[in-house]
DNA sequence: CTGAAAGCGCTTACAG
DNA sequence: CTGAAAGCGCTTACAG
């Protein structure tokens, strides 16, 4: 299967290989009727070129690497969905790196071992896919020899493109907005661990509640649902707020379980918003209201961020920096 | 970053870029000195061999395609951090193609074309995911010439190798165990559109109804929770079972808040078992029981059987079709 | 045990 | 517009 080369083409067109890899590279230079007879041959003989080769020779390899945490949390399966259908149309192939941040060894080391791997893997560019990026990660992205992207990726740098959500001011408006509708006591439950991601939500939370002259409560626990449910026990022993604002849905879904069989009703007494809107959402009872963050569409456009920049294609002034819009889907854990 | 080549290596080492060579795929060939001096200065300059050049020369990529249905289902998610930090160990890396089977046109020939794509990207070996394979997936198969591993992937051909549990063994035994329990009236909710994984447990199910002299009945829904809700609500019209086996997580969820809402009592009235064990098992209201597919490992130890195949160090006998246990994880809704 | 040399399948200046 | 030829960075028989 496949083991057509290129030789093979040129022979049964009746030309050098070099024109045949020109129909493949440059069409724009080979006479119309020579590539149309070629490129009939090719699909005739489902000829592929070989990647390998063709990276040597042109150090192209139509590769792009995706490095992401581990895939555990949905929100990365799904933003790999939205690279993979981008990078398919646009002719890219994946190299799949699964940085395992959690691993004993998950050292400043370790994530040079990890770039040095991919670099020599011969990739064309990179989606870097991380929550907590520290000036060291900069330090190494900076010697990076390749276009990056990072996707949905906070990083305070301005000199590397991102394609992301604007969590704090979506933290902002829901906060703002729950405000408006009268509500006074507001928490927002984050983890307890320092996701760059979920303090951003916190501070478009504290903003909105100053303000309005609102008295800011962070509550952080644990994001395993057996380790939060003592935390959001004990919490709510002294009374509960009017909102609760969480910045995953699993943990949003947790707090209201516990907040059910603490007599809380919901939304009546309590309302709670989270952040993702993943399938919990829609299962847990009462549904959870929830900001919706297009993941998907997050990972489709960092790809095709990465792919104008390796081709060189971007419009002048095309900024580096986009963020994907967002919206709330109001349910039943809100009124 | 990393550019630095294999001459480079032979030179600081005064030894000729061949021994370099020799260092890294036959270290038993170079004399130990050597060897440890050149070690040392690979080491040194953080040398690591352009991998399109190793693949060329000896079409050996140290690469394997992961080819994966979207990635939507956490099943898949979990399965490839078995596969990556397996592959990590074997010293692999990974290609990553998403099989968008539910694309317009998810034809045999688009199936085909992916072969195409997966060959000419010059891996040296396959993880196969996909819940349904037809004869004319099989007569693809086999016609790849590198090894490939049928993983979680259900199929009647024994001559590929597999890795993935027992569905209809589980199912099987699950019914048993509830028969005994002096339970009658079972259920078992599947999806309408045919899957093969889905289809075993139905058969086990069926399988242990029958040794019994009990009546199987089998309710069809959808996957998605808009839909199968009114299915779930017409079915339970009529009473409702003892015990409801239902083939995946989020469905049994789904079913659960329906039925808690024409009040049946759960575990009380009826019980109610899933299948995976993803989080919406702990998450949901009762905690769902469930038999737990260790889907993680099922990625390790395919990316292991495969790593083996294609090293060639099996062991004489060795089983080509592994079974990888389950168990199940009683929680509230089940009494 | 080590080196010189051919070759892996392509791309791309360079001539023509 | 097309072909002959060099070269991409490595591996691996083949000599020695």
């Amino acid at each position: 299967m496949n083991q057509i080369k290129i030789y093979d083409v040129a022979g049964a067109a009746g030309v050098s290989l070099a024109t045949v890899s020109r129909v493949l590279n440059h069409p724009e230079k080979v006479r119309p009727e020579t590539r149309a007879k070629i490129e009939k041959i090719i699909k005739e003989l489902g000829y592929k070129p070989n990647l390998n080769a063709k990276g040597l020779a042109s150090s192209k390899s139509t590769t792009v690497a995706v490095v992401v945490p581990e895939l555990t949390r949905s929100s990365v399966a799904e933003m790999i969905n939205g690279i993979a259908d981008c990078a398919r149309k646009r002719g890219y192939l994946l190299r799949l790196f699964v940085n395992n941040l959690n691993r004993e060894a998950a050292t400043i080391e370790s994530e040079r071992e990890l770039w040095g791997d991919v670099m020599a893997s011969g990739v064309d560019g990179v989606l870097y896919i991380n929550d907590e990026i520290t000036d060291e990660h900069l330090e190494i992205l900076s010697e990076v020899s390749v276009d990056v992207v990072l996707t949905n990726t906070v990083c305070k740098e301005p000199s590397f493109p991102s394609v992301a959500i604007d969590y704090k001011k979506a933290a902002y408006d829901i906060t703002k907005e729950m405000i408006n509708r009268g509500n006074k006591k507001i928490w927002m439950i984050t983890t307890i661990r320092k996701y760059m991601v979920n303090d951003l939500k916190v501070e478009g939370y504290q903003e909105a509640m100053k303000e309005a002259g609102l008295e800011p409560y962070v509550l952080q626990v644990s994001g395993k649902t057996e380790l939060n449910v003592p935390a959001y026990e004990e919490a709510l022993k002294d009374g509960h707020p009017d909102v609760a604002i969480v910045v995953r849905d699993s943990m949003a879904v947790s707090f209201t379980n516990v907040a059910r069989l603490a007599h809380i009703h919901i939304p009546d007494e309590m309302q709670v918003i989270g952040f993702q809107n993943t399938r919990y959402a829609e299962l847990s009872r009462p549904k959870l209201t929830c900001i919706n963050t297009p993941i998907y569409e997050i990972g489709e456009k960092a790809m095709d961020l990465l792919t104008n920049l390796m081709e060189q294609t971007l419009e002048e002034g095309e900024d580096l920096h986009e963020f994907i819009p967002y919206e709330v889907v109001w349910r039943d854990s809100t009124k």
